[in-house]
DNA sequence: CCGTAAATGTCGTCG
DNA sequence: CGACGACGTTTACGG
């Protein structure tokens, strides 16, 4: 990763067209080819190129050097350096990489294993079940054999609720499934959300992840 | 902003949980507070915590150095530095900030001044129709008189016709207007988007950017 | 490669 | 502070 400290003005032109007016900034060329330029404030960069994406560098004697990025769509970063005032190289190896834990992925298997907690004698269909717009995340039928649409998310918000009502509306035109409820799954729901979906007749359902990983967890488990 | 590469774990307790094993990385702490942790690949950081926040460092003669980095939220990211290859602190200063020159504001520009693209005798009511939710991007009336809102988006997605529908439901149920129909219009338009559109009755146009501007540009205008 | 949904999305603006 | 929409969203996943 070389890391250069330069003041610089640049220019993007691609999706948009964007000028950066001459500052002294931090430009960072990672190994895999990614150009980011920072300044002091914001978590993120100013300026950027993802990769993959090709540097050519022109330098002469009077003019200050440009380095212009290219990528395969044709968008180009050009950054003129004034004057650089650090220019370091390191070596960071490949990374391990992250691991994450309770992501939506993660809730929607620990509630797929136990579909009861949604309701006594429940069972599963099947996990993204299939519509015309998209896959619903959980398919089940409640003791009465009546189906319903679960719509898993960390966060619910009112995009979730709509999102449930679109499936809905699809899934209760099949014959075969008609009538088909809804429920919305949530770590946390805003009462925003939760109004939303309770008006459409959609329950609301707050999931515990920390009781639903101790029940699939043999760990932690106390029988 | 100071520049940091180390040997380094990290650990972000948060909105989720997340784990990096140790490795050679880039630690970035701005002027105004922000953390970034860097790899040698991809746009993103692998983690970060954004200002404000605050920073304490455990020091001890045997272990490494930890540092706990924490918000207001009570999120927390801890970096355990196990080696330190390089540090460094730079003054930025300011920077003058990016001007962006967009485009989705000209696509309502110029379809405001070509209305008769959505249809023969057309015209325009007015841009940003106001309504209880929110203004409309145009109100427009068909060559019989009948009133139709239009939704401009670079991108049409499927959010932006769930806009479209609410704006349409309040529309019509002014007796003045209704029947009001919807036109989606993009410059791209997503397959789901354009499914759920034309099942809700709204017809969908597909801008293109350049044959707009070509129209309005007295340079590239052919007469 | 395209389409779709998730994201510690982030970042404005407007009540 | 929360809701809402835009973003050069980026990123991951499936067909």
């Amino acid at each position: 990763m070389r890391l250069v400290i330069a003041r610089c003005s640049v220019d993007y032109a691609g999706r948009l067209s964007a000028h950066l007016a001459e500052a002294v900034r931090l430009i960072m060329v990672k190994a895999d080819g990614t150009f980011l330029i920072h300044a002091e404030s914001s978590h993120r960069p100013l300026n950027w190129m993802t990769a993959p994406c090709s540097l050519v560098v022109v330098s002469t004697d009077e003019e200050p050097d440009v380095w212009t990025v290219t990528n395969k769509r044709g968008e180009t970063l050009t950054i003129t350096m004034l004057e650089v005032l650090h220019d370091s190289d390191h070596d960071l190896g490949v990374d391990p990489g992250l691991v994450k834990d309770g992501v939506e992925a993660q809730l929607q298997e620990l509630l797929a294993a136990q579909v009861e907690l949604l309701g006594e004698g429940w069972r599963l269909v099947r996990r993204e079940y299939p519509t015309a717009i998209g896959p619903v995340d959980l398919l089940c039928k409640d003791v009465d054999g009546v189906s319903v649409a679960v719509e898993i998310k960390r966060r619910g918000e009112i995009d979730g609720v709509e999102q449930l009502t679109r499936y809905l509306e699809l899934l209760n035109r099949d014959p075969l499934l008609a009538p088909v409820t809804g429920i919305f799954a949530a770590q946390e729901i805003k009462p925003q959300a939760r109004t939303l979906a309770e008006d459409r007749g959609i329950r609301c359902v707050v999931l515990d992840y920390d009781v639903m990983r101790g029940v699939d967890d043999p760990d932690t488990r106390l029988f």
